[in-house]
DNA sequence: GAGTGGTCTAGACCACGAA
DNA sequence: TCGTGGTCTAGACCACTCA
C-alpha cells in the first residue's frame, strides 16, 4: 500500500508536469487538499514539502503554493541518478560498452576508498559510454563483491542499480560526490575519443546503502564538451 | 523566538560537528529527545529530517539514527552559498576585486535571462577573485536595480547576499544552476591568470527570492585547476 | 476579518530490528 | 517481546496577505 503523502505528491507532481496546473498558478490550499484527499493537513504538508524540495512549487505564507516553471529535461546529474536513467531523457543515441569486468582483492587505493579489509573481494568494472558513436564517458566502478555476487557483463551494460534494487533488494540511499577537472591520462586518451581535448571532467562518487554500508566507488570521466550538470538548490538558513 | 525544531537541529548539528557524538554512534532515540527537549515527537522528527537531509545522520528503522562521517571542509558550491561564505572555509588567501559596476537598461540576452521588460534598469557587476594572488575566478552578475538600488563597490567587494538579507531584508530562497566547460574567451584570457589553460568551468545560476521573483543572474568562470564541487545527495524514489 | 501557510501537540497504529 | 523509527490524525495557535 502506497503511503498517503507519497500518493498526493505523485498526483500533484504529475499535474504540474503535464501542465494541468500551469506555472504561476496557485495550488489548491492546504485545507482544500486535506478535504479532497480525505486526510489530515500534516499529511498534505508532507507532500507539499516534497514538491517544494524538488523545485515544483514555492510556498508563500498568507498566499498559497505557486507552481514554478519546469525546466525542459535538464540532465539531473545532481541527486542520485544512474547513467541508464540519464540516457532515457537524452535524445541522442547512447551505447554502453563494458570494457572490463574483473574480481580483485582489495588493497592500496581501492581498499582505502571502500574502507574495507585488505583482501576483500571487489568487482572492478570499466565501462565506456558512447554518444552518437563517440566514446565520451569512461566509468570505473569498484563494488563489494559480497553484496553483489552475480554481476555479469549483461547486467553491467544495462543498469547495475536496477539489478541491485530489483533483483537483490538492496536499497541505495545516499552518495557523496566530487566534481573536478583533471588532465587526461594516457589510458583515457587511448580508450576515449578525445580529439584535441587534454582535460576531463572527473566525477568521483561514493555510494552508500540504507544501512550506511559504503558499497560502491565510482570514477566517471567526461569529455568536457559532453559534460553538463544542473542543480536546483534551496537556501538553508 | 527561534523555532523549536530549528533549535534542536542546531544543537544536535553542533554536537556532531564537534564530535561530542562521534560518527558511527547512535543519536538518542526520538522518544528520549522528545523528553529531553520537552516537546512532541513530530517536532523532534522535523529536526532529525533536517539532519538527515544535510548528511549528518542516517535513520535506520528499528535501530535509531546513526551519525555519519563528516567531511573535512568540502567547498559547498552545492546548495546556495556565496563566495564570501565559501572563502571563509578556505585556508588560502582570498581577494575580491570589483572590475566594473554599471547600470544598464535590459535588452537582448540580459533581458531574456532576467525575464524582465525591455529597458528595466539592471546592475551589471564584474568581479575577479584572487587566490594567492592569482586571478582564477571571474564573476559577472546581473541584478534588478529596483530591488537593490544602493549597491556600491564596497558592498560588491564584500558580500552582496549579506547586504540583501541584512540591509534590505530580502530573502534569497532558491536557485537553478548549470555547470559546463567552455572555451575561454579573449576577455577571459585578458583579465584572468590562465597560463596555458584554454578552457574554463562555467557556473551559470539564476537566483530567486521568496516571492519567486527572479532577481539575479550570474556567470562564474573558474580556472579548471581551482574548481571543485562537492555534493551530498539522497536517493529520491 | 477571512483565508492562507508555519509551528506545535498528544496521541494512535504500524513495520522493523535485536535479544 | 520491546524499543526503534514511519505514518497518520484532529486539533490548536500564530504570522502573514489581501480585500
Amino acid at each position: 500500500m502506497e503511503k498517503k503523502f507519497q500518493a498526493i505528491y505523485d498526483l500533484l507532481a504529475k499535474e504540474i508536469q503535464t501542465e494541468k496546473i500551469k506555472a504561476g498558478q496557485l495550488l489548491p490550499s492546504e485545507n482544500e487538499l486535506t478535504e479532497r484527499f480525505a486526510t489530515s493537513r500534516e499529511t498534505v504538508r508532507k507532500a507539499l514539502q516534497l514538491l517544494s524540495q524538488n523545485g515544483y512549487i514555492q510556498k508563500l505564507q498568507g498566499k498559497g503554493s505557486v507552481v514554478l516553471e519546469q525546466d525542459k529535461l535538464p540532465l539531473p546529474v545532481s541527486g542520485l541518478t544512474s547513467f541508464k536513467e540519464l540516457s532515457r531523457s537524452m535524445s541522442q543515441k547512447v551505447e554502453t560498452c563494458v570494457t572490463s569486468l574483473s574480481c580483485k582483492k582489495a588493497r592500496g587505493f581501492i581498499q582505502q576508498v571502500l574502507q574495507c579489509e585488505e583482501g576483500t573481494p571487489i568487482w572492478e568494472l570499466h565501462r565506456l559510454r558512447k554518444l552518437d558513436g563517440e566514446s565520451v564517458i569512461y566509468d570505473k566502478d569498484f563494488l563489494l563483491k559480497e553484496l553483489a555476487p552475480g554481476i555479469t557483463e549483461e547486467i553491467a551494460a544495462d543498469s547495475i542499480y536496477d539489478y541491485l534494487e530489483q533483483e537483490l533488494g538492496l536499497s541505495i540511499s545516499y552518495a557523496k560526490k566530487e566534481v573536478v577537472v583533471e588532465e587526461a591520462q594516457a589510458e583515457d586518451k587511448a580508450i576515449m575519443d578525445l580529439g584535441s581535448y587534454q582535460q576531463l571532467v572527473v566525477v568521483r562518487s561514493a555510494v552508500y546503502l540504507e544501512d550506511t554500508t559504503l558499497f560502491q566507488y565510482t570514477e566517471s570521466k567526461h569529455r568536457p564538451d559532453k559534460f553538463r550538470f544542473v542543480d536546483f538548490a534551496r537556501r538553508t538558513k
